[in-house]
DNA sequence: CCCAACTCCTGGGCGC
DNA sequence: TGCGCCCAGGAGTTGG
């Protein structure tokens, strides 16, 4: 499932070709989840940014494309318009690199968006997301904060974007994992919230090297699998022994969420 | 404002 | 072999 790594990815392998290209011509499902793709026609990409998991297209009339891949969409370069499950499609006018982009998804979890620039208000998670983990704004002192805000667990607090931008089920059982923090808990003292903001920068920036994490469904851009997934040390490791303590992983699940973790070194 | 519950989707894995 | 069931899960929506 794409989280923030495997959109960074996908970031890099896009943003050489697709910026400067002008859409030519664009088509989608008849879902409102994907018709919004026909609305830059016309319109030429200036920039491929990323913000959290959301994939940001600017376009030359101030506008922006906003792609959410949801649990198994995937953006592929030179992809035949007419095989299953392509959601929506892009053609561009004749320039360097492909010439079409194929937006395919599976269960149709993902979506796309079309906003003035910088306007989020219609989108609520991108809207009150919280810092880039990668960047200057996240801090130990900034996290620690955010999580205090609320008494919802600190799994589900990640999940919701609002303390941090980016982390999905896969890292945030990575992250509490080489934290030592048990997933479930309620408040984090100053040293347990230092340590989880370096555990997220450690696993996300490990990811991101390895080309993301390849589960099933998520693919580069050029259809190969990411290497993350040779990397995880904690989930879906539930049943076999921890690396640090060898106790055996438990699973369990956590605001309907699957969750692993280890009950002994995890406290 | 916050939060919990519900919803969307479909392939794959499983039991029988 | 094939059928039916159920699971995976990010985030938008709804209602309290």
């Amino acid at each position: 499932m794409p989280e923030l790594p495997e959109v960074e990815t996908i970031r890099r392998e896009l943003a050489p070709w697709l910026i400067g290209r002008t859409v030519a011509a664009a088509d989608s499902h008849p879902s409102i989840k994907f018709t919004p793709a026909i609305e830059i026609t016309g319109a030429t990409i200036e920039s491929v940014e990323r913000r959290g998991k959301y994939l940001l297209c600017g376009t030359d009339d101030r506008r922006e494309l906003v792609v959410h891949l949801g649990m198994t969409g995937s953006l592929l370069p030179d992809f035949p318009t007419d095989e299953p499950y392509v959601r929506a499609w892009w053609r561009f006018e004749a320039g360097r690199g492909p010439d079409d982009l194929v937006f395919r998804d599976v269960r149709r979890f993902g979506r796309l968006r079309v906003v003035d620039a910088g306007d989020y208000r219609s989108i609520p998670t991108l809207h009150t997301i919280g810092p880039e983990p990668l960047g200057p704004d996240f801090t130990p002192t900034q996290l620690h904060a955010a999580l205090k805000r609320s008494t919802r667990r600190v799994k589900t607090q990640l999940l919701s974007q609002r303390p941090v931008a980016g982390v999905g089920n896969i890292y945030a059982d990575e992250a509490c994992w080489i934290a030592r923090v048990r997933p479930s808990a309620r408040t984090l003292s100053k040293p347990q919230a230092t340590r989880l903001h370096a555990a997220i920068v450690e696993v996300l920036t490990t990811a991101v090297a390895n080309g993301g994490t390849t589960l099933r469904d998520y693919r580069r851009t050029d259809g190969r699998e990411g290497d993350n997934q040779h990397h995880l040390r904690c989930y879906g490791r539930g049943g076999l022994p921890c690396a640090r303590c060898g106790a055996g992983l438990r699973t369990t699940t956590l605001d309907a969420r699957t969750t692993t973790w280890c009950a002994r070194c995890q406290r």
